[in-house]
DNA sequence: TCTGGGGTCCTAGGACCC
DNA sequence: TCTGGGGTCCTAGGACCC
């Protein structure tokens, strides 16, 4: 916590059902709700004058439809969504280069980086006032609400005090009495199954969370979070904003009108979301090891199974594979109703980068013959196979090879074995790691089936 | 024919290594 | 022929956020 109020937190209000009412003139004033049109949908956003029917976020648009017939249903353009938010965040960069986006209607600001002459209530009150105006006309009239406060927990607070289009400053040393009479369930990362735990234990507001002790908060929501709550509900939080926060995982997924069954089918939609993925880490300059598949069955069970590669990768084909393979694991003979494909392990250097700096010499250089041990860390060029991500020092090899895989592992020597995902793997061979017969080696691929 | 899509973070268990 | 402790990586699931 600090000495002054200079965290700033902006959400847009009602962000994407603002931004249709803004481009479509006949919704202004009226109902809407973006988000999933179609049986399965859900709402994502409400205007104000849907939540007067008590349409909320999250609720499924089946309900919202039932509580608010008349209000216009849209499935969302994001791509208008994001262009009006980089404004938004452009505003806000222009008052301090310190802010951290949260999504595309919610950022933080760190206004003590801000160049102000000061940081009294007044002085952060005024510039405030100046962002929700300049928000406005940078956008076309989109209103903001904005709380500032001693702390990032304390901001966001404070901006959901006064929605909408309102602006909150919590004078330093008042933090705790406004704090205290609110329920827990104001704290963020307080979700459903945490409030009912509290409750159990006869804690319902930030006050009596105050009185419960570090070791009991540890062993009602387990360590990480019951240290995060013992703090928060004294109003000691002193996180700082973050620029430029790196992308940890990249996802495509999708819920079908009606559960899929046919396993070719699912096996065409798991490829093409590879591709999608494939395709956003590509325009991001990012790659990944670990190729995740979400499945949710019939009865909305949801299932992850995830696979590591021994190096990142970006390319459709491979990620399209290892999902597939993993999806052929799974009993998925009574339903699904979603599927999606993620990377994760995120590196900002691809393949083709360790592979330059590894080299690219024809005989590999190592200080080892053919009648000494063979060192413990191999010090030679990796085999180089197409799409190769095996190089010295990493114990396990991955490469593409014809129409399918080459596996293998060891660590001063290499153990092949070729497979695709349709098949099991083939014969082991095993190599010293600067044996030349390694770079020779083929796999017995005219008796594999060619992939799908 | 309840229950989206894109994320983040945490926990817990097992494998493996030293 | 008994039995460690710590650290890291991987996998799976769950809570939560917008």
């Amino acid at each position: 916590m600090r000495a002054h109020a200079s965290v700033l937190h902006l959400d847009l209000d009602a962000f994407f059902a603002a931004v249709e009412q803004r481009d479509k003139p006949s919704l202004r004033g009226k109902p809407v709700v973006v988000g999933g049109v179609g049986g399965r949908g859900v709402v994502s956003t409400a205007s104000y004058e849907a939540r007067v029917y008590g349409v909320r976020s999250a609720m499924s648009t089946r309900e919202a439809r039932a509580r608010c017939p008349h209000a216009a249903y849209l499935s969302g353009r994001f791509e208008a969504y994001r262009s009006t938010s980089a404004k938004v965040m452009a505003v806000l960069r222009d008052c301090s280069p310190l802010v951290e986006p949260l999504s595309l209607d919610e950022a933080f600001v760190d206004l003590a980086q801000a160049g102000l002459p000061d940081l009294e209530v007044a002085t952060v009150t005024a510039l405030a006032e100046e962002i929700r105006a300049r928000v406005r006309e940078a956008t076309g009239g989109l209103t903001a609400s904005v709380g500032i406060a001693s702390s990032k927990f304390l901001a966001k607070i404070a901006s959901d005090l006064r929605k909408p289009d309102g602006l909150v400053v919590i004078e330093p040393g008042t933090e705790l009495a406004l704090l205290r009479p609110l329920h827990v369930s104001v704290i963020p990362g307080v979700g459903p199954a945490t409030v009912e735990r509290l409750r159990r234990a006869g804690v319902h507001t930030v006050e009596e969370l105050e009185r419960v002790s570090q070791d009991e908060l540890v062993r009602l929501v387990g360590k990480a979070q019951g240290q995060g709550l013992f703090q928060l509900a004294r109003a000691e939080d002193d996180r700082p904003v973050v620029a430029d926060r790196e992308t940890k995982s990249v996802s495509v997924e999708g819920t079908y009108e009606h559960d899929l069954t046919d396993r070719l089918q699912m096996s065409a939609i798991v490829t093409r979301q590879a591709g999608e993925v494939a395709k956003r880490l590509r325009s991001s300059g990012l790659s990944g090891r670990t190729v995740t598949i979400k499945v949710r069955l019939y009865d909305f069970t949801t299932l992850n199974r995830s696979s590591t590669l021994p190096a990142p990768t970006d390319d459709p084909a491979t990620i399209a594979r290892l999902a597939r393979a993993l999806l052929e694991d799974l009993d998925t003979s009574g339903g699904v109703r979603l599927l999606g494909v993620g990377v994760s392990g995120l590196a900002d250097w691809i393949q083709e980068d360790l592979f330059a700096a590894t080299g690219e010499d024809d005989t590999p250089d190592t200080g080892t013959t053919a009648d000494e041990p063979a060192p413990e860390e191999p010090e030679q060029a990796g085999a180089r196979w197409r799409n190769a991500t095996w190089a010295p020092g990493m114990d396990v090899v991955h490469a593409e090879h014809g129409r399918g895989w080459v596996w293998g592992s060891g660590k001063g020597v290499v153990t092949v074995r070729f497979e695709t995902a349709e098949t099991p793997p083939g014969p082991v061979r095993t190599f010293r790691a600067d044996d030349p017969g390694l770079e020779r080696w083929r796999p017995p691929s005219e008796e594999q089936p060619a992939e799908q």
